[in-house]
DNA sequence: AAAAAATGTTTTGTATATCTAACAATATGA
DNA sequence: TCATATTGTTAGATATACAAAACATTTTTT
């Protein structure tokens, strides 16, 4: 059989700026009842003719579902792909804030651009680690042999047991992104 | 006076891909008597035609001596923007390999993507963060506020003294662009 | 319901970074 | 040295991501 009008549900990679259109839209769509070219635009800080551009790709690679001037709405994969990304951004974000101590609005925008370098195992390696900060006592390399333990075993060594203290919630709590935690800087792109 | 036909020192800023461009000419500079294109195009995974145009937008930009057919030389500005990718790649691979414990191959990767993504604080607070972890012993909060206080007074607390163990050596040693550590992927970009 | 304002789209153009195919120069080696 | 192989360049094409200007639709206001 030929191939159909629109099937291109195209099996090539997704640029990072798709990813961060889908991210966006994603996260108007938890914000607004309605989402609209304007404020993809005004959130990506691009002009609104870009977004419709956008738009028009995206649906013809099945990841939203566009008529022009309707509103726009994911797609099972669109979705799939924004909510992966809004969880990249949380986690990174979070070691950025948290571990490093930078200024939120910078971390957003570094947390931004970072999302699309890692694979998933340096993230789950991040997440891990910044898990085992919280749960184990640590010096030099016998603290880091402790995190590789920790990592391949999945809990803390017995002697770190009862160590865990001071944290408001665990990390892995506050980058799930079931609970959204109020992002500072809500563009996706650097000025 | 009106421009000068090559005055193209543009104010621009850079690319990440240039970054990239001047990174690789800046390694294969300490490796190689004389860089040729076909080594720069072989260490990028681009083709030839590729780096001749890309030598030709640097050349105007003034950030490497090219003439056709001839070698290729970093300017005093290539060279200082090519030391400091290769330093940011060298810090990043090393939280990736020596913390996380990233395969160096993939850790060379995503170093590569990330170099583009971070401000110089957030670089800095990285390695302060990797120094901090090899001369403080730590749990939780109480942790954290030591390496908040090691970052703005520059040493551990008095408790920490002492305490430093099992490290070959320094992370800000082992991210000296000076004396080079042999990378395992020397390419550029991923494939 | 008109007029005005806001929003969205089309058209056309630009910059960047890549490629292939064809051609040109340089280097090698018989 | 001259034929061949290697390396490098030019020309022309493609894909992506953006913008400005002009035009179209929808929404709001009077």
């Amino acid at each position: 059989m030929t191939p159909q009008p629109h099937e291109n549900t195209t099996d090539k990679p997704l640029t990072s700026v798709m990813e961060d259109y889908l991210e966006t839209i994603f996260d108007l769509d938890r914000e607004k009842k309605a989402i609209r070219v304007k404020d993809i635009a005004k959130r990506m800080d691009v002009k609104m003719p870009t977004v419709t551009s956008m738009l028009k790709t995206l649906n013809d690679r099945g990841l939203v579902h566009y008529e022009k001037y309707e509103y726009v709405e994911l797609t099972k994969d669109g979705a799939s792909v924004g909510r992966e990304m809004h969880r990249r951004h949380l986690i990174l974000r979070k070691f950025l804030t948290t571990i490093l101590n930078i200024d939120p609005a910078v971390a957003d925008d570094e947390a931004c651009k970072m999302e699309h370098a890692l694979s998933e195992e340096t993230l789950k390696s991040l997440t891990d680690f910044m898990a085992f900060i919280q749960s184990c006592p640590r010096t030099g390399q016998i603290w880091l042999e402790h995190f590789e333990t920790y990592r391949i075993q999945g809990h803390v060594p017995e002697k770190c047991r009862d160590r865990a203290d001071g944290f408001s919630c665990g990390f892995k709590d506050c980058v799930d992104p079931a609970q959204d935690s109020g992002l500072i800087n809500k563009n996706n792109k650097s000025k």
